[in-house]
DNA sequence: CTACCGATTGACT
DNA sequence: GTCAATCGGTAGA
């Protein structure tokens, strides 16, 4: 089965798009060890310079650069000594990005077992900083071409192929500034996600 | 150079 | 539920 990478085109567009088209969708990892994959199911869109939590918010640094490059590329940042992925979007100048907070498991759980060390599967990817971990992310991978189909990609999830996906959207985890914008969007009916269900659908009981 | 901070996590009450 | 370890980037002396 092959997995095709989302094209330039697919990230070229509003962050907020972006971050609900994303969910479902792959996320592969080819290393020596072998392959690891998973389906995204939480995201969070920062929104260049109209968003005070988005770290270009406040121009360019060495950092954040990659935010302000082509669609498509990787920005990974660290945040409390871990990595973080984020997708970059829109255009070229204008630093937005979908960060990628959860990961369901599909592919290569011994290797991610491995990375993370732990055999809790619903805690190998649930959670931005674990997800790089499972993948092994770091800060080589800031400003990698996801659309390159090699070693690090998004594509299609043929699995899915239409199945309609219930997004639940909310206030974005643990930043500090902006809390109004519901910019948190993640798929309503998976284990796999991070934080708080604040949706009243989901309450339990 | 030092001080402080964060888009987090895991251990603990 | 609470809390502190984590460390590179950034600001400021």
């Amino acid at each position: 089965m092959t997995f095709l990478s989302l094209s330039h085109d697919f990230y070229a567009r509003d962050p907020i798009t972006v971050a609900r088209a994303l969910l479902g969708k792959r996320l592969i990892r080819e290393t020596s060890a072998g392959l690891a994959a998973g389906r995204i199911v939480e995201t969070e869109a920062y929104l260049s310079s109209r968003d005070p939590a988005c770290h270009a918010s406040r121009g360019l640094t060495k950092k954040n650069a990659a935010m302000f490059g082509p669609p498509g590329r990787a920005y990974v940042y660290m945040i409390h000594a871990r990595w973080c992925l984020n997708t970059v979007t829109e255009q070229e100048g204008v630093p937005s990005a979908v960060l990628i907070r959860a990961i369901e498991p599909l592919e290569g759980l011994d290797l991610m077992q491995q990375r993370r060390g732990t055999q809790v599967i619903r805690d190998l990817a649930r959670g931005p900083a674990r997800l790089c971990e499972a993948f092994a992310i770091d800060r080589t991978y800031d400003h990698w071409d996801l659309t390159s189909g090699r070693e690090l990609w998004i594509a299609d999830d043929p699995l899915l192929n239409g199945t309609p996906l219930r997004i639940i959207r909310s206030a974005r985890i643990g930043v500090t500034s902006a809390h109004r914008r519901l910019l948190r969007f993640y798929l309503a009916d998976s284990p796999f996600v991070s934080g708080k269900r604040i949706a009243p659908r989901t309450a339990r009981r």
